[in-house]
Parts: structure tokens; sequence; C-alpha cells
DNA sequence: TCCCAGGTGTTAC
DNA sequence: GTAACACATGGG
């Protein structure tokens, strides 16, 4: 096992996960377990640090998960220097909180299934999917064996059929995810977006079946860490009707307000915001 | 029971 | 171009 250590200021493994970026994460002892691909990690907060443990092989993909490279401090203080007093407020409720790099096809996967939908139920449905097609894998932490499932293969989702995609849970949209997983096998490469600009990304994830505004922005922020994005969902929305006093219905409009608004670090306060919004419903 | 959830596709104008 | 509606499912 390697263990990552991290001063814990603009690291906090529960905000990092409970903020709606992720959703295949569970609690266990002193933190949390975490599932990327076909891997798996254990991270908690202790005297001072984040620390995350994994597999040897695993050290480096999971210290880029968590996008460690990345200055937060710099993130934050530019949303204390906001002159909404909203953005301040809920940066400090978030100031631990990365945005992480998550697997592009998991992560593509995961919005199309998260839309109209709440993120319990995200979370089980993308756990049935795991369970009934991801191969079963061990690991070991602190002597205790942990049995879970890995991200399924394209291949196994696009192989199939409807009817059994169907018994996820994933309602309406198993079509969506049976067809772009058809696409991808059939060559269609999500990797080569990567030299696409925000603009010509965003526009080439809208063109596939399934993918909207809000979710095409989910993908560029959380899949690629496109940061000039802005996802509109129903909470983004309380915000701004509430605590913007905004005027606009339209959510790509309003998507176009907060980019012009927030800049560069837009994608950041997205999340400062909803992790904002959705703490105090509760 | 009804409303809502990190919305999108289709149809009608 | 956009307004209204259907769409699956389960949490609260």
């Amino acid at each position: 096992m390697e263990k990552i250590v991290f001063r814990e200021e603009f690291f906090n493994i529960k905000d990092t996960l409970c903020c709606g970026q992720v959703f295949r994460f569970k609690p266990y002892k002193k933190g949390y377990l975490i599932f990327s691909r076909e891997k798996c990690a254990y991270a908690y907060n202790e005297n001072g640090y984040g620390i995350v443990e994994c597999e040897n092989n695993d050290k480096n993909y999971f210290y880029n998960y968590f996008d460690l490279d990345r200055d937060y401090k710099q993130i934050y203080n530019s949303a204390l220097n906001s002159d909404f007093e909203i953005i301040k407020t809920s940066a400090r409720l978030g100031k631990g909180i990365r945005i992480l790099n998550q697997d592009l096809t998991e992560t593509t996967f995961s919005f199309i299934i998260s839309q109209n939908n709440n993120i319990p139920k995200i979370k089980s449905t993308i756990e049935k999917l795991c369970c009934n097609l991801g191969g079963q894998k061990t690991i070991t932490f602190e002597n205790e064996v942990i049995t879970y499932f890995a991200f399924p293969s394209v291949k196994k989702i696009a192989k199939t059929d409807i009817e059994t995609l169907r018994t996820f849970s994933l309602g309406y949209r198993a079509e969506y995810i049976k067809k772009l997983a058809e696409n991808i096998l059939n060559g269609y490469s999500l990797e080569k977006l990567k030299e696409l600009s925000t603009k010509e990304l965003t526009s080439e994830l809208l063109s596939l079946y399934g993918i909207g505004m809000k979710v095409a922005n989910c993908v560029t922020l959380f899949g690629f860490h496109r940061q000039d994005s802005f996802p509109v969902d129903t909470w983004i929305e309380k915000v701004y009707k509430e605590n913007f006093n905004g005027k606009l219905t339209n959510r790509n409009q309003i998507t176009e307000y907060f980019l012009s608004l927030f800049g560069e670090n837009a994608g950041y306060f997205q999340q400062y915001l909803f992790y904002f919004k959705r703490s105090l419903e509760k």
C-alpha cells in the first residue's frame, strides 16, 4: 500500500466527495472508499492532513485524481475577493473542495444518468451498473479485504440488451447510455475531444444523444476539467433566483451570465455554490 | 399522494 | 427559436 499525504487546508475528503461531482464512493471507517475505473482508494482527513491510501501502482493515478498539483489557494482567494457575499460564504464552506480528474468515460456515462434524477438514486443506479456489468475486484486496507466492482467496459454496456439495462433503474436513460456505448465501440473517441476548445467541445457533446447543455457542462467541467464551464441545474437555478435576484429563466442564458461574471474560476465557484445550496436544504 | 431530482428529446407553433 | 409535454424511477 502507498499513502498520499497532503495538507488538509485545501483538501477535505468529505466535501470533495459530497459536493456532487462524483457518485462512486461510500463511507468507510475514518473516511471513504472511492472507486474509479477498476481502482479503489481509501481516503480520510486526520491530524491536519488529507490521506489517500491505494495500491502502489495507483499512487500517481490518485494524486492526479484529487488534482493535487493545482493551487487551490489562488482559487479560494479569488472567491474571497468576490463582490458577492454568497460567493465568500460558500467558498468558506467548501474551502476544502477540489475538482477531481475523473475518468472521462465514467464521467460521461454518470452525468447522462444524473439527468432529472437525485443524487442518492444516481449513486445507487451507477452501483447497480457496476455490480452487474463490472468485474469484481478486491483490495485490502488495514487487514480488511474489501470487495467491489469496477466500472463496466464500454463494450460490456454496448453488448447488454436494453431490457437488462433497464433493470438497473436507469429509466428512460437506458437508451442514452446504450447508444453512447455503441457509438464509442464503433470508434467514437471522447479522448480526442481534449484537443477542442471548451466551446467546440460543448457543441460536440451536445450532438450526442441524451446529452443536453447541463450534462455537457458537467462533462466539460468534471471530465475535461474545463473550469470555464458552469452547469446550471435546479439547485443553481435556485441560487440564481434567490441569491442573485436573477430574472432570466433560460438556463443557457444563466450559464452565460455566470461565466461572464466569474471568468476563469467559474467552474470552481459553481461547485462552491452548488454545495452551499444543497447543504442548506438538509 | 404528490412533488421533486445535477434534464433531454420531440412536437407544435 | 422556444414553449409545452412525455419520459422512468425512487426519495422525501
